[in-house]
RNA sequence: GGAGGCGUCGCCUAGUCCGGUCUAUGGCGCCCGCCUGCUAAGCGGGUUUGGGGCUACAACCCCAUCGAGGGUUCAAAUCCCUCCGCCUCCGCCA
């Protein structure tokens, strides 16, 4: 949710952000609309309502006749009262409703359009040349079955398309890129956090996900539950209705989780592999900081997230996302995009977004900064997502024979190994 | 899953049976002031959050807020219902 201060003293600039998502600003007319009926109704049952209160003062010491005529004065008044509050309930609901539909507002230095109008804002590393070396790159789906480190078909027999098993090196690969990522958080000062895949419908809705964003998310049946589609849903709403300690932040957590997701409407999509699939873990980095320090440290998270790619000696770029394309809560976005050798193209590794005081509007998380509350800004960034970083490990690294080398800072995460070698036989 | 108990303005707590003088008690902590070589003690005052009015986004006034939401009533912390959370015991389980 937006600032209401905004809406109200200057709209033109949420229709100009409107307009930068390429959406529709009509709502913005709506909401001043709810906000000013809002208003008069509030003033129409505070009235009501203290009549009311002082006249049921006089009733436990009148008598007879004149206690009669107040009970009868204070029963009409107690039907307008609840009348008023019905109205002032429903104006409060418009008003409401139209704020929580606006998108946050984008920053001035994202790049307006859509998905296809990024800005390369750096590119690091060069990928490797294959065939300059003299052979022809394998790709990841053909180098966990070489390496027994990916099980397809038996994933796809158990849980349908888009799963997957990790077996041996595979399953090592991930436990210890997880060690990695949470070793370089702890170092950097993070606390680190196992969060619950499953919440309930406000945090969802809190961080954003219900909006546009629903098709994708998995509902439980039978329990007022959703399974997250990444740990920014539980991390956000870890402090919902809290008032914090200003002088405590930045908060920064590292949180583990499984990440969900449906994929609907991605068909065709990345059919193969484990590029785009239902289920994955992740290592997500979660802060909590004032509004004035969140673009900064919006960049501290991108700072960590190369510092992590580096350390896989991977070549990627960054890429500063279009508006239309931030989702509901950030006001900039910026993803590192790894090369992945087979597909010949940069694809989406981590990605880092300011919410700003989105989140923590919708999910009630304030701060206390020298005696006077404010709000608190909440950012997020992916460390290292499993699926697609063993992905471009595999691909990255690859030698001639099918082995696979270990890049320096995973060795001592996997016992000091320093080449993956294809197994025999039972990979199937 | 079954049975029972509990949820009060940072923390603890009075009030809930028998609805109205509760503008929610007291203590601790915290803040301001007084006093005192300093500190401590003592004394006095203040201390939930959100919204509205008026405005300088001050002061002040008003409304809501006793886990959440409904209901009964002229009137609800107090009575009724639903939900959420916590605790104890039983069952089951890792």
């Amino acid at each position: 949710m937006i600032d209401p201060r905004i809406l109200r003293e200057d709209p033109d600039r949420v229709r100009a952000a409107q307009a930068k998502r390429g959406l529709s600003d009509e709502v913005v007319d709506q909401a001043l609309a709810a906000d000013a009926e809002r208003r008069r109704a509030i003033l129409d049952f505070e009235g009501k309502r203290a009549e009311q209160k002082q006249l049921g003062k006089l009733i436990p010491q009148a008598q007879g006749d004149e206690k009669q005529a107040l009970l009868a004065q204070t029963k009409t008044l107690a039907a307008e009262v609840k009348a008023a509050e019905a109205a002032q309930t429903a104006a409060d609901e418009a008003w409401n409703a139209a704020l929580l539909s606006l998108p946050n507002l984008a920053s001035e230095e994202t790049p307006e359009g859509g998905e296809d109008d990024f800005v390369v804002l750096e590119t690091v590393g060069t990928p490797r040349d294959f065939a300059a070396e003299g052979f022809e790159p394998r790709d990841h789906i053909e180098l966990g079955k070489l390496l027994g480190a990916i099980d397809l078909d038996r994933g796809a027999k158990v849980s349908g398309s888009r799963f997957y098993f990790l077996t041996g090196v595979g399953a090592q690969l991930e436990f210890a890129l997880i060690n990695l990522a949470m070793e370089q958080a702890r170092n950097a000062g993070f606390t680190q956090v196992i969060a619950p895949a499953l919440v309930r419908p406000r945090a969802m809705d809190g961080t954003g996900f219900l909006g546009q964003a629903a098709d994708d998310v998995y509902k439980i049946e039978g329990d007022d539950l959703y399974l997250v589609g990444t740990s920014e849903v539980p991390m956000a709403a870890y402090h919902s209705d809290e008032i914090l300690d200003g002088a405590a932040l930045p908060l920064r957590y590292a949180s583990f989780s499984p990440c969900f997701r449906k994929e609907a409407g991605s068909h065709g999509k990345d059919t193969k592999g484990i590029i785009r699939v239902h289920w994955f873990d992740k290592v997500e980095m979660f802060v909590y900081t004032t509004t004035e320090d969140s673009y900064a440290e919006h960049q501290r998270l991108l700072a960590w997230e190369k510092e992590f790619l580096d350390s896989l000696e991977l070549a990627y770029r960054v890429i500063d996302v279009a508006a239309g394309d931030l989702g509901l809560s950030a006001i900039r976005k910026f993803d590192c995009e790894a090369w992945i050798p087979t597909q010949g193209k940069y694809r989406e590794l981590t990605s880092t977004s300011n919410c700003t005081e989105f989140q923590t509007r919708r999910l009630d998380t304030r701060a206390r900064y020298d005696g006077q509350v404010g709000p608190v800004a909440t950012l997020n960034g992916t460390l290292c997502a499993m699926t697609r970083t063993i992905v471009a490990i595999l691909e990255t690294h690859q030698q001639a024979d099918g082995s696979v080398r270990v890049p320096k800072a995973l060795q001592p995460h996997l016992g000091g190994l320093e080449v993956l070698k294809p197994v025999g036989g039972l990979g199937g």
